[in-house]
DNA sequence: TTTATATACGACCGATTTAGTCCGATATAA
DNA sequence: TTATATCGGACTAAATCGGTCGTATATAAA
């Protein structure tokens, strides 16, 4: 299945709220939430994995809440991907030092290497796209 | 997700196989199945589908089965993904016409159209794919 | 004309993945 | 001390995917 998932989309558009915002103010989950329709605890865990890959910085506490570490021009859609999904892989064979436990085609396997270019391709895609450009 | 499914995975291997055999033999999804260790019924409705877009043919009856009706090169992988899963859709509004039943965003939605872009960039690298680089 | 072997096709089921919920812990401003 | 925020894991519900089953139809050959 090619498609992004609900958490991709619900990143964006918080990352989108956030880059409207004045940069000194602080946007807690609740805002995000309410103002985007965007279920509450799904958000929350989607700005955790946000702040974990430093796309976007927290404050704790009452009067907390997220602001944007980067500039959408300085990040990319690959980032997000990555972040609150995992790395795109086309198949499951498409990491480094597979073995036959993990395909048993896999040793003459005439398929992997030309998807491998496609799936580089695809990341390539997603990498060169800026968040200036979606949001 | 981006990923291919296993039937679009196996449907590849299955063309792959057919590609090996004299035009003028018939493969039954008994012999597929067996060959490349892909689960007989899933292969058998695969098959069907890929009859039906016309990228191979069948011969019902006794001494059946399919054979390619066109050349690898004349095949590409976004008629793959098509013909056994469906069109791709980056998101669920990715299409002509979605209306505010489809996405409450959707009317002052700035992320559409980007991602629309990016979604043609995919369905176009998929489709300058010909299998005849990937079998 | 019967039998064996093939495709065609839809219904179903189980496993996995995705989406969403819940709860408790910690941080911090007031 | 309290209210409100992030943090983080466990859990549940819903959707999708992978695979199975049963039955109908076609057809070559005994």
């Amino acid at each position: 299945m090619i498609k992004l998932s609900k958490s991709v989309e619900y990143a964006l558009f918080a990352i989108k709220y956030l880059n409207y915002i004045p940069s000194d103010k602080l946007v807690s989950t609740k805002e995000l939430s309410e103002s985007m329709n965007i279920p509450y605890d799904l958000l929350a865990k989607i700005m955790q994995k946000l702040v974990k890959t430093e796309i976007v910085s927290s404050v704790q506490g009452t009067k907390g809440g997220y602001f944007l570490s980067k500039s959408p021009k300085q990040i990319n859609l690959n980032e997000i991907i990555k972040a609150v999904d995992s790395e795109i892989r086309l198949t499951d064979c498409m990491f480094e030092n597979a073995t036959e436990d993990d395909c048993k085609r896999l040793n003459d396997c005439s398929l992997r290497s030309p998807l491998s270019n496609i799936q580089n391709k695809i990341i390539q895609l997603f990498t060169s796209t800026t968040l200036e450009e979606i949001i």
